[in-house]
DNA sequence: CGTCGCTTTGATTAATGTCAATAGAGGTGG
DNA sequence: CCACCTCTATTGACATTAATCAAAGCGACG
């Protein structure tokens, strides 16, 4: 088993369990890697599994008819994927980069769920912390200009992307389309917002993956509408 | 106590406990009635309380410093409300009209939950639930037009509002703004989209809080973006 | 009967989307 | 190593949706 070198080892759920423990759990799941640009699980289809993503960036996106895409969100080391799922996958999870991960057969958790009630404790804390990032991500939709989206994403991505301190660099797994459609955007309005920010020197643009947050604190205010 | 007769008794957390075990969550509830226009719980105030609401209709929401504000949520009979709060409210639950509760003081909660299991199941699959909900309300806010979204809140309406059954008669608790918070408009968008509903036939407002629902199949239509 | 709050309707503006062209970056093969 | 190709991002011109500003209608209530 792979448990004693993973990097999810000692966040989420595997951190809860003790040694004995963590090697049932161990039982349970499938290691798989996949590289960029796969479909964890589509929305729509039976929601067999459940996983948790041990390395890489997972992008969580909700898909209209004709096109339109939103992202829900995006999720990396530690983070469950699929957990509400009744019967059926209510989003699409793609790999954005080469992602490593465990995945759970849901029959077979749930006599673990029972003899280790831990584990569903921890699943409601994630559940609720993701309930509150989506509540957050509503008021940024529906009343947030461009601009402010921007300042709050960059913000926000400054602290979740692997690092627990905010860094000044900020490295964006993801392309611009899918910032845009994070955000509620369009690619040409994120560049635009992006060029505004860089021209008052509010960051800067060393790649294309790769921000750095000059004035933080300016940008943590627009981000909550303080200014504009 | 009063759950002999509470509207709640048989969904939700209540429904999962046995006599026994429902003495003692009654034990350490506080039940409560409020009239139209209080708040129960406001954004950034310490998260002690967690409540069920037994009867009427919360709106939950959040501000923004210049009185912008996004509607995240209406509830009512059966649902719980300051679930995941970490330390503090992550948004402000006010009434809508006359709201009967039970609160209940976190710490109090912790143990009941240790002894009996089953309370974080039903708490998990609510939060997963409402995770489902906020993540379909992403995408309305990202990348619905104005007329889709409305489409969108009536059909939800007709089968959120205490009727499991999708009904014709839709009653909204709720004024045009709070819709409009809801679904990130103006007021001015949602009477305007509204007239235009009516006037293609699609609806009937019979009153201002009381919309009839004609043509069920376009309104739903419309509401996937599958026309215009 | 008049006032107050909420809703509807109208005219205009502003923000963002759409369409189109250009510019870079990264990768491949001659 | 360089030229080319493709994919992504940026920039510009214009169109469109929904917001803003303003006024009038409607209902409830004193």
């Amino acid at each position: 088993m792979h448990c004693g070198t993973c990097a999810a080892r000692h966040v989420g759920l595997c951190d809860a369990l003790s040694a004995d423990g963590l090697a049932e759990l161990a039982d349970a799941a499938c290691w798989c890697s996949l590289p960029r640009g796969c479909i964890l699980m589509a929305e729509g289809e039976p929601g067999a599994h459940f996983i948790n993503v041990s390395h890489g960036t997972v992008r969580l996106s909700k898909d209209m008819q004709d096109g339109r895409r939103q992202v829900i969100g995006f999720v990396s080391t530690g983070a469950f994927v699929g957990l509400g799922a009744e019967a059926r996958y209510s989003f699409t999870a793609t790999t954005l980069d080469e992602v490593r991960f465990c995945r759970f057969e849901r029959s077979r958790l749930r006599d673990l769920f029972l003899r280790y009630p831990v584990l569903e404790q921890r699943l409601l804390a994630a559940a609720c912390n993701e309930l509150a990032l989506a509540q957050s991500q509503m008021l940024l939709l529906g009343r947030k200009t461009a601009r402010e989206r921007l300042a709050t994403f960059l913000i926000d991505s400054s602290s979740n992307f692997s690092n627990r301190e905010p860094t000044a660099r900020v490295v964006l797994p993801m392309c611009r389309g899918d910032i845009a459609d994070y955000l509620g955007l369009t690619i040409e309005t994120v560049s635009r917002c992006l060029t505004a920010l860089r021209q008052q020197r509010l960051i800067a643009i060393d790649a294309e993956h790769n921000i750095s947050i000059i004035d933080r604190t300016a940008l943590q205010a627009i981000g909550s509408g303080a200014t504009n």
